[in-house]
DNA sequence: CGGCCAATTGATTAAACTCAATCTGCGTGG
DNA sequence: CCACGCAGATTGAGTTTAATCAATTGGCCG
């Protein structure tokens, strides 16, 4: 499991460690971060909050208080039609931002919601500006995590506009495990997995009934344990043939499994 | 038409007119750019190239030779999946910007294809990043860019995701329309449509046949005209009100209609 | 123990798909 | 100028996937 792939460089560095925040971590696996950028890094992260399961960290329509590192815990970007549909965008996990790009025009295009109890750092989005203009090694770390940002928005497109039903979950849940994985959040063979049969239909542009049959299939199959809370996965090949999941979207260098 | 909504400020510039480029001509609605501004931006476009309709300019899973700034035309992001399926991620229009964040990471995640003759400039990617180290309000001009993307493509997924087939075309027509009004490449009431059927099927998550079918209900309906290439909206407020459509998320100051 | 939310299951319906033709407009070569 | 070919558009018929509706069950919390 510690093996890297032949060819790609292992990233490590003494000033990283468990004790790091979740966006060193992540950085850290793109970037070769110096000390000295660390140490900043973990600064900015010094205006910190807490919003309990189910707490809005941003309504659509209104401004952003601050730009959000994530530092623990899951956020949904989702969208409420006026009829009441409901479509999540996409995740904000642990090492993730919220309204990254967001300075002159604060406005945001969708809610953000905390799935479980969460706690997040809040920076001037001007900041971020500062950022580009003085860490040339961070602002491609920056780049690079709004690309993938992308990235993972447009893979849930492809999901809701060309998969199956039971190909949407396989892929969602491996994207999650490989997002997970990196912040070492991730178990070996599971992830902890917060969303309720509702929140994963709207997620998938499934009921939530189907979206129940589509696991229980995938269940009687023996690809993957699910319990409240969490997602066991027993066969990450059988997953990965379902999903056709290709993980270079998410483009870390090192990629398990 | 010319008429600004009260209380949106009117931005103007004797340094931008009709001969513009679409970039600045986009830009220059969002944030009072400076002549020394404008010139740059006009002068970041000087390396040119022309790709024919249904060229490839970008390949997933390729190196971007370099960030595009598209001045005429239109280009696809679209994903292939292993089977053939496709899904149009979403439309890239006269003064947007294809590679934005690409630079020290240059694989695409998809492929980008004219979907008509296209003009396009191309520049070093590490020269986004001297904009935002060296002109603050070009770089708030391309922070505001990105969001305004994020936010395409999130509508998008709620489209595919949680709207039925008319909701998700008139969604569709509509931003279309918004988009191209905001570089003055849209009619008074109507647009150019360079995508075929099998194209509109693609980026709405549909067969071929139901867009088919979906256009001539809207034809029937009297809502709009559609005629190979392009499509006349005979009602935006019937438009609207099928998509529930709420522009706010295309974000220019000043919005017509 | 009661209440509530989430999960599960069965039955039926509806939206959108596939398959199979046919039609139309346009460009090309004879 | 016309025949041919092709890509895209249109239409009909039958099928499939997933949605809706309607209970019922299971767990957890106060």
């Amino acid at each position: 499991m510690q093996d890297l792939d032949a060819g790609t460089p292992a990233i490590s560095h003494e000033a990283i460690d468990g004790t790091s925040s979740a966006l060193v971590r992540k950085l850290g696996r793109m970037v070769l971060l110096s000390t000295a950028e660390v140490t900043f890094l973990e600064g900015l992260q010094a205006n910190r909050a807490k919003f309990e399961k189910g707490r809005e960290l941003v309504a659509d329509g209104a401004e952003y208080p601050a730009t959000f590192i994530v530092r623990r815990g899951w956020v949904a970007r989702q969208k409420i039609l006026e009829d009441g549909r409901r479509q999540i965008l996409s995740f904000a996990l642990p090492g993730d931002f919220l309204g990254l790009h967001v300075n002159f025009r604060r406005v945001a295009a969708y809610d953000a919601v905390a799935l479980t109890d969460t706690e997040v750092a809040l920076l001037d989005p001007n900041r971020v500006l500062e950022i580009y203009r003085d860490y040339p090694i961070l602002a491609s770390g920056l780049s690079w995590a709004t690309v993938r940002e992308f990235n993972v928005l447009g893979e849930q497109a492809v999901r809701l506009g060309r998969r199956s039903a039971a190909e949407r979950m396989c892929h969602l849940l491996l994207e999650l495990w490989y997002r997970l994985d990196l912040v070492d959040e991730a178990g070996e063979r599971s992830l902890e997995f917060p969303l309720t049969q509702r929140d994963a239909s709207d997620t998938l542009g499934l009921s939530q009934v189907h979206v129940n049959r589509t696991f229980r299939y995938l269940k009687e199959a023996g690809i993957i344990d699910y319990s409240r809370g969490t997602v066991a996965i027993r066969s990450f090949d059988k997953l990965k043939a379902i999903a056709a999941f290709e993980p270079e979207y998410l483009a870390p260098f090192q990629l398990r499994k």
